[in-house]
DNA sequence: CGCAACATTGAACGGTATCAAGTATGGTGG
DNA sequence: CCACCATACTTGATACCGTTCAATGTTGCG
Protein backbone atom coordinates (compact mmCIF):
# COMPACT_ATOMS: atom_id res chain seq x y z
CA UNK A 1 0.00 0.00 0.00
CA UNK A 2 3.18 2.32 -0.59
CA UNK A 3 2.50 3.63 -3.81
CA UNK A 4 0.00 1.67 -6.04
CA UNK A 5 -1.04 3.52 -9.42
CA UNK A 6 -0.84 6.99 -8.48
CA UNK A 7 -0.74 9.52 -11.04
CA UNK A 8 2.63 11.54 -10.07
CA UNK A 9 4.99 8.99 -10.26
CA UNK A 10 7.18 10.05 -7.16
CA UNK A 11 4.06 10.37 -5.29
CA UNK A 12 5.15 7.98 -3.09
CA UNK A 13 7.51 10.19 -2.15
CA UNK A 14 5.95 12.82 0.25
CA UNK A 15 8.64 14.20 1.40
CA UNK A 16 8.48 17.53 -1.20
CA UNK A 17 4.63 17.77 -0.81
CA UNK A 18 4.79 20.79 2.06
CA UNK A 19 7.90 22.05 1.02
CA UNK A 20 6.11 25.50 -0.17
CA UNK A 21 4.14 25.89 2.33
CA UNK A 22 7.21 24.93 4.87
CA UNK A 23 9.46 27.83 3.50
CA UNK A 24 6.91 30.24 3.82
CA UNK A 25 5.70 29.60 7.03
CA UNK A 26 9.18 28.64 8.46
CA UNK A 27 8.56 25.73 9.70
CA UNK A 28 11.48 23.22 11.08
CA UNK A 29 12.35 20.25 9.84
CA UNK A 30 10.65 18.44 12.30
CA UNK A 31 7.51 20.12 12.33
CA UNK A 32 7.37 19.63 8.71
CA UNK A 33 7.81 15.86 9.44
CA UNK A 34 5.18 15.89 12.33
CA UNK A 35 2.25 17.64 9.71
CA UNK A 36 3.26 14.56 6.71
CA UNK A 37 2.90 12.11 9.56
CA UNK A 38 -0.52 13.41 10.17
CA UNK A 39 -1.16 13.29 7.00
CA UNK A 40 -3.87 11.07 5.20
CA UNK A 41 -2.92 9.64 1.70
CA UNK A 42 -2.38 12.39 -0.96
CA UNK A 43 -5.46 13.13 -3.39
CA UNK A 44 -5.05 13.76 -7.33
CA UNK A 45 -7.91 15.51 -8.81
CA UNK A 46 -8.32 17.12 -12.52
CA UNK A 47 -9.79 20.48 -13.25
CA UNK A 48 -12.65 20.76 -12.08
CA UNK A 49 -13.08 18.35 -9.10
CA UNK A 50 -14.75 19.64 -6.48
CA UNK A 51 -12.02 19.70 -3.09
CA UNK A 52 -14.62 20.73 -0.32
CA UNK A 53 -18.17 21.11 -0.55
CA UNK A 54 -20.46 24.20 1.21
CA UNK A 55 -22.04 23.11 4.04
CA UNK A 56 -20.06 19.45 4.32
CA UNK A 57 -18.95 18.64 7.73
CA UNK A 58 -15.12 19.63 8.48
CA UNK A 59 -13.28 16.37 8.71
CA UNK A 60 -9.65 17.51 7.47
CA UNK A 61 -6.73 20.33 6.72
CA UNK A 62 -6.31 20.56 3.48
CA UNK A 63 -3.02 21.57 1.86
CA UNK A 64 -2.87 22.15 -1.98
CA UNK A 65 0.84 20.86 -2.60
CA UNK A 66 0.56 21.70 -6.37
CA UNK A 67 -1.97 22.99 -8.46
CA UNK A 68 -4.53 26.11 -8.55
CA UNK A 69 -8.15 25.90 -7.03
CA UNK A 70 -10.96 28.73 -5.94
CA UNK A 71 -14.10 29.09 -3.33
CA UNK A 72 -16.95 30.27 -4.30
CA UNK A 73 -20.19 31.32 -2.70
CA UNK A 74 -23.16 30.56 -4.62
CA UNK A 75 -26.48 33.21 -4.19
CA UNK A 76 -30.21 32.60 -4.57
CA UNK A 77 -30.11 33.37 -8.01
CA UNK A 78 -27.68 31.36 -9.16
CA UNK A 79 -24.93 33.44 -9.17
CA UNK A 80 -21.98 33.14 -7.47
CA UNK A 81 -18.86 35.16 -6.13
CA UNK A 82 -15.52 34.09 -6.07
CA UNK A 83 -14.04 34.62 -2.49
CA UNK A 84 -10.62 33.34 -2.99
CA UNK A 85 -7.89 31.65 -5.30
CA UNK A 86 -5.54 29.33 -3.60
CA UNK A 87 -1.73 28.71 -5.14
CA UNK A 88 0.78 26.01 -4.44
CA UNK A 89 1.45 25.68 -0.78
CA UNK A 90 -1.95 27.73 0.03
CA UNK A 91 -3.76 25.62 2.79
CA UNK A 92 -7.39 25.64 1.26
CA UNK A 93 -9.07 25.95 4.65
CA UNK A 94 -7.12 26.61 7.62
CA UNK A 95 -9.80 29.78 8.52
CA UNK A 96 -12.40 27.22 8.13
CA UNK A 97 -11.33 24.73 10.79
CA UNK A 98 -13.14 26.75 13.65
CA UNK A 99 -15.95 26.23 12.20
CA UNK A 100 -17.75 23.30 12.19
CA UNK A 101 -18.96 22.84 8.47
CA UNK A 102 -17.25 24.21 5.34
CA UNK A 103 -19.45 27.56 3.91
CA UNK A 104 -17.82 27.97 0.61
CA UNK A 105 -17.17 25.39 -2.02
CA UNK A 106 -13.91 24.84 -3.33
CA UNK A 107 -12.90 23.50 -6.67
CA UNK A 108 -9.86 23.16 -8.67
CA UNK A 109 -8.65 25.63 -11.39
CA UNK A 110 -6.33 22.76 -12.73
CA UNK A 111 -5.40 19.16 -11.97
CA UNK A 112 -4.34 19.55 -8.30
CA UNK A 113 -2.39 17.65 -5.47
CA UNK A 114 -3.75 17.77 -2.28
CA UNK A 115 -2.94 16.54 1.47
CA UNK A 116 -5.54 16.13 3.98
CA UNK A 117 -5.17 15.77 7.70
CA UNK A 118 -7.63 15.08 9.72
CA UNK A 119 -8.65 16.74 12.20
CA UNK A 120 -8.00 14.57 15.02
CA UNK A 121 -4.39 14.16 14.63
CA UNK A 122 -4.26 17.76 13.60
CA UNK A 123 -5.68 19.30 17.11
CA UNK A 124 -2.98 17.19 18.92
CA UNK A 125 -0.11 18.28 16.23
CA UNK A 126 -1.71 22.63 17.33
CA UNK A 127 -1.73 21.32 20.99
CA UNK A 128 2.10 20.23 21.15
CA UNK A 129 3.59 22.51 18.70
CA UNK A 130 3.55 25.72 18.59
CA UNK A 131 4.79 26.32 15.38
CA UNK A 132 2.68 24.79 13.40
CA UNK A 133 -0.69 26.72 15.47
CA UNK A 134 0.99 29.92 14.33
CA UNK A 135 1.92 28.25 10.67
CA UNK A 136 -2.24 27.83 10.42
CA UNK A 137 -2.64 31.06 12.10
CA UNK A 138 -0.52 32.70 10.25
CA UNK A 139 -2.25 31.09 6.85
CA UNK A 140 -5.66 32.31 8.26
CA UNK A 141 -4.35 36.43 8.40
CA UNK A 142 -2.47 36.07 4.62
CA UNK A 143 -5.66 35.02 3.97
CA UNK A 144 -7.66 37.64 5.38
CA UNK A 145 -5.10 40.15 4.25
CA UNK A 146 -5.56 39.07 0.58
CA UNK A 147 -9.51 39.21 1.05
CA UNK A 148 -9.34 43.39 2.75
CA UNK A 149 -7.77 43.87 -0.33
CA UNK A 150 -10.23 42.57 -2.57
CA UNK A 151 -12.91 44.21 -0.75
CA UNK A 152 -11.06 47.45 -1.43
CA UNK A 153 -11.28 47.24 -4.75
CA UNK A 154 -15.21 45.15 -5.22
CA UNK A 155 -16.09 48.75 -3.31
CA UNK A 156 -14.14 51.01 -4.80
CA UNK A 157 -12.86 51.05 -7.74
CA UNK A 158 -13.56 50.16 -11.18
CA UNK A 159 -13.75 47.53 -14.00
CA UNK A 160 -10.49 47.98 -14.96
CA UNK A 161 -8.56 49.13 -11.65
CA UNK A 162 -10.26 45.43 -10.43
CA UNK A 163 -9.04 43.20 -12.90
CA UNK A 164 -5.34 44.82 -13.16
CA UNK A 165 -5.19 44.25 -9.74
CA UNK A 166 -6.28 40.76 -9.66
CA UNK A 167 -3.49 40.11 -12.26
CA UNK A 168 -0.93 41.69 -10.31
CA UNK A 169 -1.66 39.60 -7.29
CA UNK A 170 -2.01 36.19 -9.25
CA UNK A 171 1.34 36.95 -10.83
CA UNK A 172 2.72 38.18 -7.66
CA UNK A 173 1.56 35.11 -5.39
CA UNK A 174 2.88 32.57 -8.36
CA UNK A 175 6.27 34.04 -8.85
CA UNK A 176 6.46 33.84 -4.99
CA UNK A 177 7.08 29.73 -5.02
CA UNK A 178 8.74 29.52 -8.85
CA UNK A 179 11.69 29.61 -9.88
CA UNK A 180 11.36 30.89 -13.15
CA UNK A 181 10.92 34.72 -12.65
CA UNK A 182 9.22 35.42 -16.44
CA UNK A 183 6.32 37.63 -17.01
CA UNK A 184 3.96 35.04 -18.81
CA UNK A 185 2.03 32.58 -16.28
CA UNK A 186 -0.50 30.10 -16.60
CA UNK A 187 -4.15 31.70 -15.76
CA UNK A 188 -6.29 28.75 -15.57
CA UNK A 189 -9.60 31.02 -15.14
CA UNK A 190 -12.45 31.55 -17.74
CA UNK A 191 -14.12 35.14 -18.34
CA UNK A 192 -16.99 33.68 -16.78
CA UNK A 193 -14.76 32.73 -13.56
CA UNK A 194 -12.28 36.17 -13.96
CA UNK A 195 -16.20 37.62 -13.97
CA UNK A 196 -17.45 36.30 -10.59
CA UNK A 197 -14.20 37.21 -8.98
CA UNK A 198 -14.14 40.56 -10.23
CA UNK A 199 -17.88 40.98 -9.14
CA UNK A 200 -18.30 41.79 -13.32
CA UNK A 201 -20.49 40.37 -15.91
CA UNK A 202 -18.58 38.04 -18.21
CA UNK A 203 -19.62 40.61 -21.36
CA UNK A 204 -17.60 43.52 -19.41
CA UNK A 205 -14.74 41.21 -18.43
CA UNK A 206 -14.23 40.36 -22.22
CA UNK A 207 -14.53 44.52 -23.31
CA UNK A 208 -11.89 45.33 -19.97
CA UNK A 209 -9.77 42.43 -21.37
CA UNK A 210 -9.60 44.31 -24.85
CA UNK A 211 -9.09 47.31 -23.18
CA UNK A 212 -5.93 46.37 -21.56
CA UNK A 213 -4.91 44.58 -24.39
CA UNK A 214 -5.17 47.42 -26.25
CA UNK A 215 -2.95 49.71 -24.06
CA UNK A 216 -0.14 47.20 -24.90
CA UNK A 217 -0.58 45.84 -20.93
CA UNK A 218 -1.14 42.55 -21.12
CA UNK A 219 -1.71 39.40 -23.46
CA UNK A 220 -3.99 37.15 -22.56
CA UNK A 221 -5.41 33.82 -25.14
CA UNK A 222 -5.50 30.47 -24.10
CA UNK A 223 -5.32 30.58 -20.37
CA UNK A 224 -1.47 32.32 -20.78
CA UNK A 225 -1.33 35.39 -19.70
CA UNK A 226 1.85 37.62 -20.11
CA UNK A 227 1.83 40.96 -18.71
CA UNK A 228 3.78 43.10 -21.08
CA UNK A 229 4.17 46.40 -18.89
CA UNK A 230 4.68 45.41 -15.25
CA UNK A 231 4.67 49.05 -13.85
CA UNK A 232 1.81 50.32 -16.31
CA UNK A 233 -0.43 47.92 -15.08
CA UNK A 234 0.35 48.47 -11.21
CA UNK A 235 -0.08 51.81 -11.93
CA UNK A 236 -3.92 51.75 -12.68
CA UNK A 237 -4.54 48.82 -10.08
CA UNK A 238 -2.96 50.88 -7.53
CA UNK A 239 -0.87 47.51 -6.76
CA UNK A 240 1.30 47.29 -3.50
CA UNK A 241 2.33 44.09 -2.77
CA UNK A 242 3.08 44.96 1.05
CA UNK A 243 -0.10 42.76 2.04
CA UNK A 244 1.50 39.57 0.13
CA UNK A 245 5.03 39.73 2.09
CA UNK A 246 6.77 40.86 5.20
CA UNK A 247 5.26 38.50 7.59
CA UNK A 248 6.55 39.21 11.09
CA UNK A 249 8.53 36.40 12.31
CA UNK A 250 7.70 34.70 15.79
CA UNK A 251 9.56 36.40 18.50
CA UNK A 252 13.06 35.18 19.12
CA UNK A 253 12.97 34.69 22.74
CA UNK A 254 9.50 33.09 22.91
CA UNK A 255 10.34 29.62 22.60
CA UNK B 1 -1.84 56.01 40.27
CA UNK B 2 -4.56 53.27 40.67
CA UNK B 3 -7.48 54.95 38.80
CA UNK B 4 -7.10 58.75 38.94
CA UNK B 5 -9.80 60.32 36.87
CA UNK B 6 -10.45 57.21 34.78
CA UNK B 7 -14.02 57.63 32.93
CA UNK B 8 -14.99 54.00 34.10
CA UNK B 9 -15.12 54.37 37.85
CA UNK B 10 -14.27 50.11 38.14
CA UNK B 11 -11.49 51.12 35.51
CA UNK B 12 -9.22 49.89 38.07
CA UNK B 13 -10.69 46.48 38.06
CA UNK B 14 -9.45 45.05 35.20
CA UNK B 15 -10.85 41.70 35.84
CA UNK B 16 -14.15 42.40 33.94
CA UNK B 17 -12.43 43.70 30.93
CA UNK B 18 -11.84 40.74 29.03
CA UNK B 19 -15.52 38.39 29.75
CA UNK B 20 -16.59 39.24 26.21
CA UNK B 21 -13.48 37.66 25.07
CA UNK B 22 -12.94 34.87 26.91
CA UNK B 23 -16.68 33.82 26.78
CA UNK B 24 -16.51 33.50 23.43
CA UNK B 25 -13.08 31.91 22.72
CA UNK B 26 -13.83 29.62 25.85
CA UNK B 27 -10.59 30.96 27.63
CA UNK B 28 -10.08 29.27 30.66
CA UNK B 29 -10.18 31.11 33.97
CA UNK B 30 -6.01 30.47 33.89
CA UNK B 31 -5.47 31.64 30.55
CA UNK B 32 -7.39 34.91 31.42
CA UNK B 33 -5.44 35.77 33.84
CA UNK B 34 -2.41 35.27 31.79
CA UNK B 35 -3.37 38.02 29.36
CA UNK B 36 -4.62 40.31 31.73
CA UNK B 37 -1.14 39.85 33.43
CA UNK B 38 0.52 40.43 30.36
CA UNK B 39 -1.37 43.34 29.54
CA UNK B 40 -0.83 47.34 29.79
CA UNK B 41 -2.77 50.24 31.41
CA UNK B 42 -6.44 49.91 29.34
CA UNK B 43 -6.65 52.86 27.13
CA UNK B 44 -9.99 55.14 27.19
CA UNK B 45 -10.73 57.33 23.96
CA UNK B 46 -13.20 59.07 22.77
CA UNK B 47 -15.42 58.70 19.59
CA UNK B 48 -13.04 59.34 16.44
CA UNK B 49 -9.80 58.59 18.43
CA UNK B 50 -7.29 56.94 16.16
CA UNK B 51 -6.49 53.17 18.26
CA UNK B 52 -4.08 52.27 14.84
CA UNK B 53 -2.83 53.85 11.76
CA UNK B 54 -1.86 52.66 8.71
CA UNK B 55 1.67 51.92 8.26
CA UNK B 56 2.58 52.11 11.99
CA UNK B 57 4.70 49.34 13.13
CA UNK B 58 2.69 46.32 15.19
CA UNK B 59 3.68 46.93 19.08
CA UNK B 60 1.01 45.08 20.85
CA UNK B 61 -2.38 42.92 20.49
CA UNK B 62 -5.27 45.18 21.15
CA UNK B 63 -8.08 44.19 22.45
CA UNK B 64 -11.77 45.83 22.36
CA UNK B 65 -13.11 45.70 25.62
CA UNK B 66 -15.95 48.23 25.38
CA UNK B 67 -17.21 50.84 22.43
CA UNK B 68 -17.18 50.04 18.66
CA UNK B 69 -14.53 50.86 15.75
CA UNK B 70 -14.09 50.63 12.41
CA UNK B 71 -11.44 49.87 10.18
CA UNK B 72 -10.89 51.82 7.10
CA UNK B 73 -8.13 51.84 3.81
CA UNK B 74 -7.83 54.99 2.26
CA UNK B 75 -7.32 55.09 -1.73
CA UNK B 76 -5.29 57.52 -4.18
CA UNK B 77 -8.20 59.45 -4.58
CA UNK B 78 -8.91 60.09 -1.15
CA UNK B 79 -11.91 57.84 -0.97
CA UNK B 80 -12.29 54.79 1.66
CA UNK B 81 -13.96 51.73 2.44
CA UNK B 82 -14.42 50.38 5.32
CA UNK B 83 -12.73 47.09 5.87
CA UNK B 84 -14.24 45.74 9.28
CA UNK B 85 -16.24 46.86 12.30
CA UNK B 86 -15.59 46.05 15.58
CA UNK B 87 -17.73 45.79 19.05
CA UNK B 88 -16.88 44.80 22.25
CA UNK B 89 -14.96 41.44 22.83
CA UNK B 90 -13.34 42.28 19.39
CA UNK B 91 -9.12 41.89 19.28
CA UNK B 92 -8.44 45.08 16.38
CA UNK B 93 -5.34 43.25 14.86
CA UNK B 94 -5.30 39.39 15.86
CA UNK B 95 -4.50 39.21 12.11
CA UNK B 96 -2.31 41.74 11.55
CA UNK B 97 -0.08 40.80 14.06
CA UNK B 98 1.42 38.48 11.55
CA UNK B 99 2.89 41.46 9.85
CA UNK B 100 5.21 43.84 10.89
CA UNK B 101 3.55 47.35 10.03
CA UNK B 102 -0.12 47.12 10.01
CA UNK B 103 -2.18 47.53 6.80
CA UNK B 104 -5.36 49.85 7.83
CA UNK B 105 -6.59 52.49 9.75
CA UNK B 106 -8.40 51.77 12.82
CA UNK B 107 -10.73 54.57 14.53
CA UNK B 108 -13.46 54.43 17.48
CA UNK B 109 -16.93 54.79 16.74
CA UNK B 110 -17.76 55.59 20.47
CA UNK B 111 -15.80 56.56 23.22
CA UNK B 112 -13.66 53.21 24.07
CA UNK B 113 -11.54 51.17 26.33
CA UNK B 114 -8.91 48.96 24.73
CA UNK B 115 -6.41 46.73 26.72
CA UNK B 116 -3.28 46.60 24.87
CA UNK B 117 -0.94 43.64 25.08
CA UNK B 118 2.87 44.09 24.10
CA UNK B 119 4.04 41.62 21.32
CA UNK B 120 6.94 40.75 23.58
CA UNK B 121 4.92 39.68 25.93
CA UNK B 122 2.44 38.17 24.13
CA UNK B 123 5.07 35.77 21.78
CA UNK B 124 5.37 34.25 25.34
CA UNK B 125 2.30 33.26 26.25
CA UNK B 126 0.97 32.43 22.81
CA UNK B 127 4.15 29.77 22.95
CA UNK B 128 3.52 28.53 25.95
CA UNK B 129 -0.55 28.66 26.17
CA UNK B 130 -1.95 26.70 22.89
CA UNK B 131 -5.84 27.86 24.38
CA UNK B 132 -4.34 31.43 23.54
CA UNK B 133 -2.67 30.95 20.48
CA UNK B 134 -5.84 29.22 18.85
CA UNK B 135 -8.06 31.98 20.23
CA UNK B 136 -6.46 34.42 18.28
CA UNK B 137 -6.61 31.96 15.47
CA UNK B 138 -10.33 31.81 15.88
CA UNK B 139 -10.23 36.05 16.46
CA UNK B 140 -8.75 35.89 12.86
CA UNK B 141 -10.75 33.09 11.24
CA UNK B 142 -14.08 34.75 12.59
CA UNK B 143 -12.70 38.04 10.89
CA UNK B 144 -12.28 36.08 7.69
CA UNK B 145 -15.70 34.53 7.68
CA UNK B 146 -17.00 38.07 8.29
CA UNK B 147 -14.89 39.70 5.18
CA UNK B 148 -16.26 37.09 3.24
CA UNK B 149 -19.69 37.87 3.40
CA UNK B 150 -18.86 41.36 2.82
CA UNK B 151 -17.27 40.15 -0.22
CA UNK B 152 -20.04 38.39 -1.32
CA UNK B 153 -22.49 41.31 -0.95
CA UNK B 154 -20.15 44.24 -2.20
CA UNK B 155 -19.53 41.93 -5.71
CA UNK B 156 -22.63 40.69 -6.38
CA UNK B 157 -25.68 42.25 -4.60
CA UNK B 158 -27.57 45.57 -5.23
CA UNK B 159 -27.48 48.74 -2.89
CA UNK B 160 -31.02 47.60 -0.67
CA UNK B 161 -29.18 43.94 -0.12
CA UNK B 162 -26.08 44.99 0.89
CA UNK B 163 -27.48 47.71 3.68
CA UNK B 164 -29.83 45.09 4.85
CA UNK B 165 -27.36 42.59 5.49
CA UNK B 166 -24.70 45.10 7.10
CA UNK B 167 -27.97 46.07 9.44
CA UNK B 168 -28.57 42.49 10.80
CA UNK B 169 -24.88 41.05 10.80
CA UNK B 170 -24.09 44.23 13.21
CA UNK B 171 -27.64 43.88 15.00
CA UNK B 172 -26.92 39.97 15.52
CA UNK B 173 -22.97 40.65 16.00
CA UNK B 174 -23.96 42.90 19.16
CA UNK B 175 -26.62 40.66 20.74
CA UNK B 176 -24.59 38.12 21.27
CA UNK B 177 -23.03 40.21 24.00
CA UNK B 178 -26.11 42.22 25.44
CA UNK B 179 -28.36 40.91 28.10
CA UNK B 180 -30.84 43.12 26.68
CA UNK B 181 -32.15 41.19 23.18
CA UNK B 182 -34.58 43.98 22.03
CA UNK B 183 -34.85 45.17 18.45
CA UNK B 184 -33.44 48.77 18.96
CA UNK B 185 -29.67 49.50 19.75
CA UNK B 186 -27.40 52.53 18.80
CA UNK B 187 -25.59 52.66 15.49
CA UNK B 188 -23.03 55.26 15.54
CA UNK B 189 -22.26 55.66 11.70
CA UNK B 190 -22.99 58.22 9.50
CA UNK B 191 -24.06 57.65 5.73
CA UNK B 192 -20.89 58.90 4.95
CA UNK B 193 -19.60 55.64 6.97
CA UNK B 194 -22.64 53.21 6.06
CA UNK B 195 -21.02 54.37 2.27
CA UNK B 196 -17.76 53.55 2.73
CA UNK B 197 -18.57 49.91 4.31
CA UNK B 198 -21.36 49.23 1.73
CA UNK B 199 -19.08 50.39 -1.55
CA UNK B 200 -22.01 53.09 -2.52
CA UNK B 201 -22.12 57.00 -2.47
CA UNK B 202 -23.76 59.02 0.29
CA UNK B 203 -26.46 59.89 -1.60
CA UNK B 204 -27.43 56.62 -2.47
CA UNK B 205 -27.04 55.38 1.12
CA UNK B 206 -29.82 57.70 1.88
CA UNK B 207 -32.29 56.60 -0.70
CA UNK B 208 -31.98 53.01 -0.25
CA UNK B 209 -32.67 53.77 3.83
CA UNK B 210 -35.53 55.72 2.89
CA UNK B 211 -36.72 52.92 1.24
CA UNK B 212 -35.88 50.17 4.34
CA UNK B 213 -38.23 52.42 5.88
CA UNK B 214 -41.01 52.76 3.59
CA UNK B 215 -41.28 49.42 3.71
CA UNK B 216 -41.55 49.55 7.51
CA UNK B 217 -38.51 47.03 7.86
CA UNK B 218 -36.15 49.51 9.97
CA UNK B 219 -36.30 53.05 12.29
CA UNK B 220 -33.06 54.92 12.14
CA UNK B 221 -32.64 58.33 13.66
CA UNK B 222 -30.21 60.01 15.87
CA UNK B 223 -27.72 57.03 15.43
CA UNK B 224 -30.43 55.33 17.23
CA UNK B 225 -31.56 51.97 14.56
CA UNK B 226 -34.84 50.15 15.32
CA UNK B 227 -35.77 46.70 12.97
CA UNK B 228 -39.28 46.92 12.48
CA UNK B 229 -39.59 43.68 10.70
CA UNK B 230 -36.79 41.19 11.49
CA UNK B 231 -37.74 38.34 8.92
CA UNK B 232 -38.76 40.70 6.31
CA UNK B 233 -34.99 42.70 6.29
CA UNK B 234 -33.58 39.15 6.54
CA UNK B 235 -35.13 37.90 3.80
CA UNK B 236 -34.00 40.70 1.36
CA UNK B 237 -30.66 40.44 2.68
CA UNK B 238 -30.45 36.75 2.28
CA UNK B 239 -28.82 36.71 5.74
CA UNK B 240 -28.15 33.51 7.06
CA UNK B 241 -26.14 33.91 10.58
CA UNK B 242 -24.06 30.48 10.17
CA UNK B 243 -21.28 32.52 9.70
CA UNK B 244 -21.09 34.43 12.86
CA UNK B 245 -21.92 31.36 15.15
CA UNK B 246 -20.92 27.33 15.57
CA UNK B 247 -17.23 28.04 15.98
CA UNK B 248 -15.94 24.57 16.33
CA UNK B 249 -14.82 23.53 19.78
CA UNK B 250 -10.99 22.32 20.23
CA UNK B 251 -10.99 18.52 20.37
CA UNK B 252 -11.55 17.00 23.42
CA UNK B 253 -8.88 14.77 23.95
CA UNK B 254 -5.98 17.00 22.00
CA UNK B 255 -4.32 18.84 25.26
C1' DC C 1 -17.96 16.51 -38.38
C1' DG C 2 -20.61 18.50 -35.07
C1' DC C 3 -21.39 19.87 -30.62
C1' DA C 4 -20.30 22.53 -26.45
C1' DA C 5 -17.86 25.77 -24.19
C1' DC C 6 -15.66 29.97 -24.59
C1' DA C 7 -14.93 34.55 -26.65
C1' DT C 8 -16.50 38.69 -29.06
C1' DT C 9 -19.56 42.39 -30.58
C1' DG C 10 -23.61 45.66 -30.64
C1' DA C 11 -27.79 47.98 -28.76
C1' DA C 12 -30.67 49.26 -25.09
C1' DC C 13 -31.58 49.51 -20.35
C1' DG C 14 -30.88 50.49 -15.47
C1' DG C 15 -28.64 51.19 -11.03
C1' DT C 16 -25.72 54.11 -8.94
C1' DA C 17 -22.61 58.17 -9.07
C1' DT C 18 -22.17 62.94 -9.34
C1' DC C 19 -23.48 67.61 -8.97
C1' DA C 20 -26.13 71.01 -6.83
C1' DA C 21 -29.40 72.66 -3.83
C1' DG C 22 -31.93 72.90 0.33
C1' DT C 23 -33.31 71.35 5.19
C1' DA C 24 -32.75 69.57 9.88
C1' DT C 25 -29.84 69.08 13.98
C1' DG C 26 -26.67 69.95 17.49
C1' DG C 27 -23.04 72.53 19.60
C1' DT C 28 -20.80 77.00 20.76
C1' DG C 29 -20.02 81.61 22.18
C1' DG C 30 -21.99 85.93 23.16
C1' DC D 1 -31.51 82.16 25.37
C1' DC D 2 -30.49 83.19 20.85
C1' DA D 3 -27.53 83.71 16.61
C1' DC D 4 -24.44 81.33 14.32
C1' DC D 5 -21.94 77.59 12.34
C1' DA D 6 -20.67 72.98 11.13
C1' DT D 7 -22.18 68.66 10.28
C1' DA D 8 -25.44 65.50 8.89
C1' DC D 9 -29.38 64.48 6.21
C1' DT D 10 -32.66 65.05 2.21
C1' DT D 11 -34.09 65.80 -2.51
C1' DG D 12 -33.93 66.40 -7.65
C1' DA D 13 -31.67 66.33 -12.33
C1' DT D 14 -28.37 64.39 -15.19
C1' DA D 15 -24.53 61.34 -16.68
C1' DC D 16 -22.04 57.17 -16.84
C1' DC D 17 -20.48 52.61 -15.91
C1' DG D 18 -21.71 48.21 -16.18
C1' DT D 19 -25.70 44.88 -17.08
C1' DT D 20 -28.65 42.40 -19.93
C1' DC D 21 -30.16 40.42 -24.09
C1' DA D 22 -29.17 38.69 -28.41
C1' DA D 23 -26.43 37.29 -32.05
C1' DT D 24 -22.09 35.75 -34.15
C1' DG D 25 -17.43 34.02 -34.24
C1' DT D 26 -13.90 30.75 -32.43
C1' DT D 27 -11.67 26.91 -30.31
C1' DG D 28 -11.24 22.34 -28.72
C1' DC D 29 -12.69 17.80 -28.38
C1' DG D 30 -15.26 13.12 -28.78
Amino acid sequence: MVDKDDKLSMSHDRSALLSKLTKRSGLSPSDEQALLAGASTPRHTARGDRLIQEGCETTSLIILCDGMARAARTLADGSQQIVAIFVAGDTLNAGELMFPRSRMSISALTPTVCLPIPLARLDRLVANRPAIARALWLETAAQAAIQQEWMVWLGRRNAQARLAHFLCEVCYRLQIGAEDPGEAFDLPLTQHELADILGLSTVHVNRVLQFLRSQKLIELSRNRLTIQDKSGLREIAEFDAQYLRGLRPPDAGAC
